[in-house]
RNA sequence: GGGCUCGUAGUGAAGUGGCCUAUCACGUCUCCCUGUCACGGAGAAGAUCGCCGGUUCGAAUCCGGUCGAGCCCGCCA
């Protein structure tokens, strides 16, 4: 016999079916139970009654949570009182035939059944492989599994060609974030902390990319929103100028997020009743950011070559009440504070044409026009006291013509962490690498 | 790297000098239960209160150290 979905359930009411699932919960009422048997599509309730079948009854009781089963049984609608509302395949009810255990599983070490996990962060991710199966885990990456369909649609429509780059790299690329060491034969390599350099050769090939490709960062930093091992979403786009850079990254901004958001709001409801606002994203200055915190919370920042995560709250929080949006664009970042491939501003050279977007409080994406010329790339590497010699491939790519470029790179897990509230960036992503641990905590 | 806070059954919490022979909820085990859906009821087991040392007549509680965790700051394409 065939399987059926649990949610299919719904339209097979008279029916015998085969399920196959989770025992997610087992209410014993002695001479009748009930389980809520879970699958990929959902949960349905199966009643097990020994008037129909002794043999199931005498298997049911044995169940715990996570065995892995399989039931016959007759679909039927449930009576108008006995509806479940709050489940997608509430209206009917499977009566249990036969049951069969597939697998069984140990004692839990936590409750699985409660409708949230309520764990620490710790014990939430020492037991990933379990915790993930909850509903509510599994929900934050259904809502990230939309949000990447939604950056591939729109970097799809952009008309960007979808590359694939290495993740093996000789050197630091930019400076700045430390670099994870790997051994590499007989020789010494890198894990690359950014996809930046191959998809600003690539635009000398395609004109315009997009890629998904980890990234590593080994910063001595344990904070709510920092991983050493993150996705990132990005887009270069070749023959482009400052401006419309800007407008090309908040439309792939709101086509991700406006994807995910209806896709998915359902999911998202259970996180926050908070809708997206999508508002016209102000664009301002650094500068200009810096005035606003000034003025309106009262805190001198002006000195300051970059916000701080305060003033990233306090700009969103301005943005919002202002603007009613929920982003906000800041622009021209000093040019000392930027990788030295960043377009220095033509009007004022200590500045840079450099853009973070910053999504409910946190910086979500970042990026610049590129310097496209040779000759000033080359100054620009010189002038960081970084060794041209170890960009010779990248060069290369400049040497040979390359239009006027630029791009941009979302965090993916930050924007699934904003979009649900959630407090802690490692719940946003499966198996979060930091500082003090790979799957397992490393001090132990 | 700096600061603040925390560490109590499997999980999440209460208790912050003697009333602690450590409380509660969920989970686990036993029994009862034919309409529950985070079922209900009765009972049971499960904790040398992270570890080491100190103060005290007396420490889960105070102090020092240590290990671990969380948050904030710094750092961060």
């Amino acid at each position: 016999m065939k399987r059926t979905l649990n949610i299919d359930t719904v339209e097979h009411a008279g029916e015998e079916v085969l399920i196959k699932g989770w025992v997610r919960l087992r209410r014993d009422h002695g001479k009748l139970i009930f389980l809520d048997i879970r699958d990929r599509s959902g949960i349905l309730q199966v009643v097990v009654n020994p008037q129909v079948s002794e043999n199931a009854y005498k298997l049911a009781s044995e169940l715990k949570p996570e065995y892995v089963v399989k039931i016959k049984g007759l679909v039927k609608k449930r009576p108008e009182s006995a509806v479940n509302k709050d489940l997608e395949t509430g209206i009917v009810e499977l009566e249990a035939q036969e049951v069969s255990i597939v697998s069984k599983a140990k004692t839990l070490p936590f409750d699985m059944g409660a409708q949230d996990l309520n764990l620490e962060l710790p014990t939430l991710l020492d037991h990933r492989s379990l915790s993930l199966r909850h509903p509510k885990q599994q929900a934050i990456f259904e809502v990230q599994a939309a949000l990447l369909e939604g950056f591939r649609k729109a970097a799809t429509e952009i008309d960007c060609r979808e590359i694939v780059v290495p993740t093996i790299v000789r050197g630091s690329t930019e400076g700045g974030a430390e670099l994870l060491e790997v051994g590499y034969y007989t020789h010494k390599a890198f894990l690359s902390q950014s996809p930046q350099l191959y998809k600003q050769m690539m635009v000398g090939v395609f004109e315009r990319v997009w890629t998904i490709a980890k990234a590593y960062r080994a910063e001595p930093s344990v904070t709510t929103r920092h991983l050493s091992e993150t996705t990132q979403l990005d887009c270069e786009i070749g023959f482009i100028e400052f401006e419309e850079l800007l407008d090309m990254l908040e439309y792939v901004a709101f086509a991700m997020i406006g994807h995910a958001e209806k896709k998915c709001s359902h999911i998202i409801s259970q996180f926050t009743k908070e809708k997206v606002l999508y508002g016209k994203v102000p664009r301002i200055t650094l500068q200009q950011a810096q005035e606003i915190i000034k003025k309106e919370f009262g805190r001198d920042q002006t000195r300051e070559k970059d916000l701080s995560p305060q003033d990233e709250v306090d700009v969103c929080q301005w943005a919002k009440k202002q603007h009613k949006s929920d982003f906000v664009t800041v622009t021209h970042f000093p040019a000392i504070a930027k990788p030295f491939y960043t377009m220095p501003d033509p009007k004022n050279p200590t500045l840079s044409l450099s853009y973070d977007l910053l999504f409910r409080g946190v910086e979500v994406l970042s990026g610049s026009q590129r310097v496209h010329d040779y000759e000033m790339l080359l100054e620009s590497i010189k002038n960081r006291e970084l060794n041209p010699d170890d960009f010779r491939m990248y060069l290369m790519a400049f040497e040979y013509g390359m239009p006027p470029e630029g791009g941009f790179s979302f965090g993916l897990e930050r924007v699934t962490m904003k979009l649900l509230k959630l407090a802690n960036i490692r719940q946003a992503s499966l198996f979060p690498r930091d500082m003090e641990r790979i799957d397992e905590r490393l001090s132990l």
